[in-house]
Formats: C-alpha cells, structure tokens, sequence
DNA sequence: CTTCGAATGTGATGTAGGTCACCCGACCAC
DNA sequence: GTGGTCGGGTGACCTACATCACATTCGAAG
C-alpha cells in the first residue's frame, strides 16, 4: 500500500529494519483520511495517537484565553504530528491539531510506540532520532523568533516552505508568526 | 565517585541497567571542572561533546550580528547541555556554552553517546525520553514566548527556578526572556 | 584607601507591531 | 437572486518595549 511505503522509506533513511520488522511495524499503523477543516485534536480531551503525515496539511495549534491562535506547526507530508506534551506525560491536551488541506495520515498510538521501542531497538533509535530532530528545529524557530522580526521570519518561512503561500490562508501564516494578520497584510503590501 | 553516583540516579529514573552496563556507561563520561567565566563550546568551533551538569550552572547562548546575546538554556543541575544542532548535524557550533557559576559537569563524546545507544538499548531510550523532554520544554517556551509578555514571562521562569534570582545577574535572565535589561528593570521597581 | 569595571537604575525619546473599526470581494447555501 | 461567512486590505490610534545617555552602587584588584 502506497502511504504505508511512504513511512517505510521514511525510516530507512534513519535505521535498517528486515521485511518481516517492517511489516510487524506497520500493522501498528492506521491509514486515515481528513478532510479540510476536521479536528483531529481537542484541547481538553485525552490523546493516544500521534500521526504520520502522508499527504495534504495538517496544523498543531494553541488558543489561548483571549481565544488567540498560536501555530505550534504546519505538519507537512513526512512529518510527524501531535500533543507530544500531553501524549508522553498522560495529560489532556493543551494543543488542537486539525486538518489545513485534504489529508492521508498514519496513526499510531503512544502505547504501540512505546512497544514498539521496547521489541525493536533499530525503531528506538529511529524515534530518538526523530524527537531530537524536532528538537532542534524548536529550538532554531525560538532564538528565530528572539533574533529577527516579523518580516524575516515571513520570508525565512516561505524561503522554507513556499507551498505553504498558496495552501493556507494569511492569517494562519500569522498565527504562526505570532503576529495579528493586520502587520502581516501591510508587511507585502506596503514596501 | 559522587558525581558518577548523580548520573546513575538520573538515568535509573527513566530505565534499568544491571551494575556492570552503569560502570559500563560511565566509564566513557569524564568529570571536569569550570571555573565562573570559564567558555566550554565557541561558536565556529567543532563540538564533539555533551555535558551533563552535577553542580554550578552553565548557560547556552546566541550571539547576533549586532553582538546581542540570547540565551538558549541555563543549565543547572541534572541538566544536559551542549549545542546539539551541531553535535547531531556534524557542523560547527552556532551557539556558545560558558560557566555562569564554578561547576562540576560529566562530558560525553557523540561519538561514545551513539556508540553506547548501539550497544546498550537501555541506554538509546533513555536518550529517547531526555530529548523529547527537551523538545516538550522548547515548546512551551516558545508558546509561552508568543502568548504571554515579559512580566508573566519573567514570573514563570522565577517560579519555576527561583535560584536563578541571586544565582544569576539580571542582564542575562533579559537575554533569556528576550528583552532588554533595562526593560526587565522596571518591570519589577515600578508597580 | 583608591581605582576600575561590572551590575543596576532611570529619564527621554523612538518604533514595531497590536487593536479597533470599517472596507471589499469571493464563495457558498438557500 | 439574497444573505452569510471567510479571507483579506487599510486607516487611526495605542502601547510595550528598544535605544541611548547618564547616574549610582559595589566588590575586586591595585
């Protein structure tokens, strides 16, 4: 199956599993379809998944009590998605996930994971290599956003990811540059 | 030795390893000192190691083209430092690492890091959760970057570590929250 | 004791970006 | 068609914070 290819190719770039742990693997995975404007994740409610992006959009975000979104991500195909606070601590989730364009994604629960780990050590390493991945992209957005204002940070975003101009809307461009869509309008338009 | 015994009761929280697999494991960690002022990682340079802080404190920090200074982390005890962009992506080091207070740390070599991950699965999932702690931390802190203004920023980093407050002078906690000294100086003197 | 520099306080002024208000046009559903 | 919602632009005004300049305190080195 093609979107289960996707991932097999994703983690041999990292670690080397046989055939047979491939598929004891993916049978773990759930192959799901969202469409555009589908929760996937409610702040409040319990998470048990994380999700592996095939194709389309998806966007991790927080709301904040002024009703404010903060993008945390625009999870793109290849990338992973969830509430990993939530998801690895056992809380209810703080962030919303939801579907940006039509997409395909693989699930998998934190259980599986975890059991996963514990079985397959060349898994393991891939996961820890995944984490510390995001890790350290986290890390370059922060000093980012300590360093450089609103307009570098747009286009050192598009310069990154320029599918995103046309996929999705300015104000969620805004939401992940933490500016209002107002400064964002006049930041192209003006100059 | 005492500072080994702290590793070993770091790493026993997250996994088990039999007594030969810990003087295994630490054998392959050195214990160094740092004197206040003492630099550790220099940007342009290579780095081939991580540390793990026992005592003292450490910090990581950017410094911009117009020599202002971010910081990443203050590494207090229990704390793992380094600049692991470079330490995973083989570059040179972007940030800076120095002594903010006389410390004792244990230093580890990638290169041993991933040796011991191969040969001890144990060991890889420790590695697995630390990072990921990491990376859950980063993200609050750069929701709470775009959600929240200095004032809460700075109540939260005190309450949440409230050595840093006679610790640490006041120009580096404006580096870490992002503002400028004098900033932060009124925060607290006026209202 | 003196000198120096680091850490800190504080006033005056500048500015990036927020907020509010209102606008238009596109794209639905009915 | 009409009404509603969403994405997007723009003007007027406000505010949090930066920047620059200078003063003060205090501890370490001489």
């Amino acid at each position: 199956m093609k979107a289960q290819e996707a991932l097999k190719a994703h983690i041999a770039k990292i670690t080397t599993l046989t055939d047979e742990q491939y598929d004891y693997c993916l049978s773990f995975f759930k192959t799901q379809h969202f469409q555009k404007g589908q929760v996937i994740i409610t702040a409040g409610d319990t998470v048990d998944s994380e999700y592996f992006v095939i194709s389309g959009c998806l966007k991790s975000f927080f709301i904040n009590d002024d009703m404010k979104m903060f993008i945390l991500q625009f999870a793109m195909p290849d990338w992973w998605t969830s509430d990993y606070n939530a998801l690895y601590n056992h809380t209810k989730a703080s962030i919303n996930v939801d579907c940006i364009a039509d997409a395909t994604v693989l699930s998998l629960t934190s259980n599986d994971r975890e059991m996963l780990c514990r079985e397959l050590h060349p898994l393991e390493h891939f996961f820890r290599w995944r984490t510390n991945k995001g890790y350290v992209a986290t890390q370059k957005r922060l000093l980012s956003f300590m360093n450089n204002n609103v307009k570098y940070r747009y286009e050192e975003l598009l310069s990154q990811y320029p599918e995103l101009y046309n996929l999705v809307p300015k104000n969620l461009i805004a939401a992940y540059l933490g500016v209002s869509r107002e400064t964002l309008s006049r930041l192209y338009n003006e100059k």
